[in-house]
DNA sequence: TTGAAAGCGCTAACAC
DNA sequence: GTGTTAGCGCTTTCAA
């Protein structure tokens, strides 16, 4: 009766072994290597356990003995939830944990508030690697995860030259969809774009801005188009760009108002998403501007409600991605490293795409 | 020279105090606790951990300390990968995640492959608490997963009466959208449902199978259809009910298929999941049948792209259930343990929903 | 087949 | 403000 007043100190396997008369090998064993003993005392141990509630080794303990915690990190730019709203994000998990069950790896999200400074999160997480997606250049989880001594592969970052990478290339890819849209004669054009930074600027975007940009998928999305409109005469300092710091439709829809308040003449809407295009699409819609007749909009990555809209897109395989990474963390192949993969991507050319209003005309009577 | 042939050991906490000429505990405060120390000894301190290579406390040494993993163990029925393809998963993913992100922990997503039954992850997961998620009640990860001496909170499975639960009245919300059905005239109807046990199983399902039933969510669908159309009359033996062991549109359609193979009389078709309801509708209108003026399809859930199909369905708050899962989790007031929290749901009259074919006729020329 | 010894790297009382 | 002591619970040579 008195006995179980006791708090019950739950039993280790030092405990179990003292109850039993053998020594913490054997019960470890009977655990880990069921070879390694005869199957009586085998079961003899694994009878004790149950009766006192012994629930087997514990795993951090185990974890500190073995040097391996069994789980990768990842680390996102976002509050951890974003990774669960956008359709890309949701794809390179997916991509991310079939590598990881693959191995029988656990996947630990790693909360990293982008509002908040606090690293302790990275520094707590027991983790045999990182994975970090898209997160800024200058963000200082990024630094605190480069500082820990495991395994990182960086994807959608610049390349460290220190670390493995996983990406696209976002600059070739935007350049080639731009080519499309200046080989269907459109000169006047202007673009959406995702948050470019840490701070939030929603609004209108300096040239100085574009170059100096946090994140590296933005950046070369903005210098491919830049390039190629470049190439074609356009002054591209000229270009309405404008940023938005939330990722969602209403972004690119109030994007797509400013930029069209601004210069009512453009005849393409270039977004760096399809989500934001999507958002684009309706904005259109509500001034009754048809796409691709009155106005060009496009997307980038590819994703099923683009599709399903038929937007004019470029598509890169996150769920790819996310494998790809899962695989390089994984692979333990040191020798090797760091490598950098990059994935193809395909322009798709949908049908939110046309020749400017008034284009085919001028074709028609050109030279 | 000589030196950097070594493969550099890396520092400890006991080496940097060592080289410091402190002692450890003072390094430990540097980290831990700030104001513990002089600022100008901490100074030193981390400096000489940079050129030391030290990079702070190890988080499993840590964890082991203090008990505490930093993390939350999430366990899946499913192959990792799936909860990023089922809507409600995510919504449910999301939820836990936003939860856990406010309390500033990690969410480990564990490798539960349900073809194997290897438990092994569930037990190398170094966590404080786990969250299961919809598995069979057979299932052999939530017994070692119950086994282990951490909080856990179980979230659409029975209430274990031990444990912490978090989840909805399937049944009743289910009897209500029968009697919806029933009210609009429907008595010959047919069933598609998602998988019942662990086995695969796509073809008819016996009342047997449908009582024995091992997953909740499902069996008790099935419930709460069956007592509500025997309440009206209905032999519910003879009702249809077929299985799907894929949750996917795929499953909708064949499943659908089969139904009205077998039946082609039926004026209903009742889905328990709006992703198998969508399925249907693609079954329905490949064989020319309007929706509702042919056949009346309903799913279960609330997700968006029903929304927008106009299902007529139950939602159900998925992004709440995993936040509830999570504050449950983490609000680590034992004294109240365990406790049950059921979640209001809401049927949702959509334009899928009518009454039957000739119904409307009968009535006119009804007593 | 089994056991003894030696830590893995750290934190938390408590004393100085 | 700083140090001493005492483990957290486990695995793993190595020897018996």
């Amino acid at each position: 009766m008195a006995r179980s007043m006791h708090v019950r100190r739950p039993a280790t396997l030092a405990s179990l072994a003292a109850e039993l008369g053998v020594s913490r090998t054997t019960v470890s064993n009977a655990y880990n290597r069921p070879d390694q003993l005869s199957p009586e005392l085998r079961r003899r141990v694994l009878d004790t356990a149950r009766r006192l509630g012994y629930p087997g080794p514990d795993p951090v303990a185990r974890s500190l003995r073995t040097r391996k915690a069994g789980a990768v990190g990842l680390l996102l730019t976002e509050n951890l939830s974003y990774a669960f709203r956008d359709p890309a994000a949701i794809g390179f998990l997916e991509g991310l944990a079939l590598a990881c069950e693959d191995a029988g790896t656990g996947l630990l999200l790693v909360p990293a508030n982008p509002e908040r400074e606090d690293v302790a999160s990275v520094h707590r997480a027991g983790v045999d690697g990182f994975v970090v997606y898209s997160v800024p250049d200058d963000d200082p989880h990024l630094a605190a995860v480069l500082e820990r001594p495991v395994p990182t592969v960086v994807c959608d970052q610049p390349d460290l030259g220190t670390v493995d990478r996983v990406g696209i290339d976002d600059r070739g890819a935007m350049y080639e969809l731009a080519k499309h849209l200046i080989g269907l004669g459109h000169r006047r054009v202007g673009v959406v774009c995702m948050r470019l930074a840490r701070d939030r600027n929603d609004g209108f975007v300096t040239p100085d801005r574009q170059h100096a940009a946090h994140f590296h998928v933005q950046r070369n999305r903005l210098s491919g188009l830049a390039e190629a409109f470049s190439e074609a005469g356009v002054d591209w300092s000229q270009v309405p760009v404008v940023e938005r710091f939330d990722h969602n439709m209403a972004s690119g829809a109030s994007g797509a108002a400013q930029v069209l308040d601004k210069d009512p003449q453009i005849t393409a809407l270039i977004c760096t998403s399809d989500v934001l295009a999507l958002g684009a699409m309706t904005e259109a819609a509500r001034r009754g501007l048809r796409v691709p007749h009155d106005i060009t909009v496009t997307g980038f990555d590819g994703i099923r409600a683009g599709e399903e809209a038929g937007l004019t897109t470029v598509r890169q395989p996150v769920l790819e991605k996310g494998r790809a990474a899962g695989k390089l963390l994984l692979d333990a192949n040191e020798r090797t490293r760091p490598r950098s993969v990059n994935l193809a991507t395909e322009l798709i050319i949908g049908k939110t795409s046309g020749p400017p209003r008034g284009g085919a005309e001028e074709r028609w009577f050109g030279p």
